[in-house]
DNA sequence: CGTCTGATGACATGCCGTGCCATCACCGTA
DNA sequence: TACGGTGATGGCACGGCATGTCATCAGACG
């Protein structure tokens, strides 16, 4: 016999997310979640870094699993190539558990601000890990951070409808769904900017009028303070 | 006189942003941030949610601005259109202050895992706001998703290599730029599925080995093991 | 049997964030 | 002048988060 159980870290895990779905994620302390895995609070913070990261424990293998997937990539492909051939294999690795996880796990997140931001975060992790994958093969730093967050809205937004529709559609059918889409609209005529450059629409598209949104915002909105406003990119 | 200095807000965000850039983020504690500042730590919570809300003050604005925009476009206009002729206009009214101060503030956000974490949220917080505006307008609940997804993209990339070349390059033409690139990328026929299924390269791309990545990445990742991995997207 | 290792327990501590009430200039009203 | 309302700030207490540090002890190893 061991002297302690095994599998902390697991453990922990179940009982965060129970509590969390019980009480809510604000109202559940560190302290309520290691009593009932039966550890201390100290121990809780060896395994996990934040009281948040307690949900996020298996996103970084996500992240790994990208960064495998383009290293080991022949050099001959396209970033393209390698993402639309890997989108399906991280769906089936990390995703082919029931849905009913998932979903309990994304409502708990969906409650709180603080989850919802550690989940950008995440998702900034993995364009980033995509990124230097790209740049390392010699990609253009610009079509790597592209191609990096163009991967991760599919993979994201492909997700949220996966759940939403209870996983009846294959994940990646949605894959493919959600990029074709996508690709679709960016091959929108309406995109390409007017001759006299500027990238609104001053020929106005058809039917529209001219000039559209000239009235001006000038409202409420303070237009000529502009402290600092969105932050870094991809850098 | 009034009993109190005024722009206590202000104040605060220009000591916050000095303390950050002298000692670091997390070196720097409220109590000594609101004792440069003239004020007490109390005060500092009802102006800021929290220790980093004190560097996106200003981020709720470029959010509201494209709320605002959205809204009073006439219904005529396609999504695409909206957008193509809104990124100008952000660009001016909230970035036609120095870039000193955003570059500044760049490089603490980039030196404190806490803070990248919030920039994130704030720019999903505008794509969220995107994706709302539009779907009231009757767009496509998947294509408003993406829509806003892309627009925060290219805003974030492009204002990236507009602080990384300090401020050389106009906003506007880098927007202008990064959309065609995205454009371009997405217009790559080596996205095409290949006619057997899958969104893989099964035929190999020009000048690719067929299965390229079929090594399998077995590895050290647990592949089967499968937690929840990322999370929700726009769902 | 002795030693080392690695995970955990136990304790102390500092900062974060919030609830609550007091203070006091300013403003409108009479 | 007197009075009360308003709104921003000060001051205090407190629970929870997160970390540094040392002690404990099963198991592996020789």
């Amino acid at each position: 016999m061991s002297r302690w159980q095994p599998n902390a870290g697991e453990r922990l895990e179940s009982a965060a997310l129970e509590l969390f779905a019980e009480q809510g994620f604000a109202e559940t302390t560190v302290p309520q979640i290691t009593a009932r895995a039966g550890l201390t609070t100290r121990t809780f913070f060896r395994h996990f870094a934040d009281k948040r990261e307690v949900l996020f424990a298996s996103d970084q293998d996500v992240a790994a699993l990208a960064r495998q997937m383009i290293a080991e990539a022949p050099p001959s492909l396209s970033p393209m190539q390698i993402i639309a051939g890997g989108l399906d294999r991280v769906a089936a690795a990390q995703f082919s558990g029931g849905v009913d996880l998932f979903k309990r796990r994304k409502a708990v997140i969906e409650s709180d601000d603080g989850l919802r931001e550690r989940e950008m975060h995440k998702m900034s992790a993995l364009s980033e890990a995509l990124r230097s994958g790209f740049e390392a093969r010699g990609t253009d730093t610009l079509e790597a951070a592209l191609i990096a967050q163009v991967t991760v809205t599919v993979f994201g937004v492909s997700i949220g409808r996966w759940l939403a529709s209870d996983g009846a559609t294959p994940l990646p059918d949605l894959l493919r769904e959600t990029l074709a889409a996508l690709r679709g609209l960016m091959a929108d005529p309406r995109w390409e900017p007017a001759p006299g450059g500027g990238v609104g629409p001053q020929g106005a598209g058809p039917g529209g009028t001219a000039r559209p949104q000239g009235a001006g915002p000038g409202g409420t909105v303070r237009p000529q303070e502009a402290g600092p406003g969105g932050g870094a990119g991809q850098g």
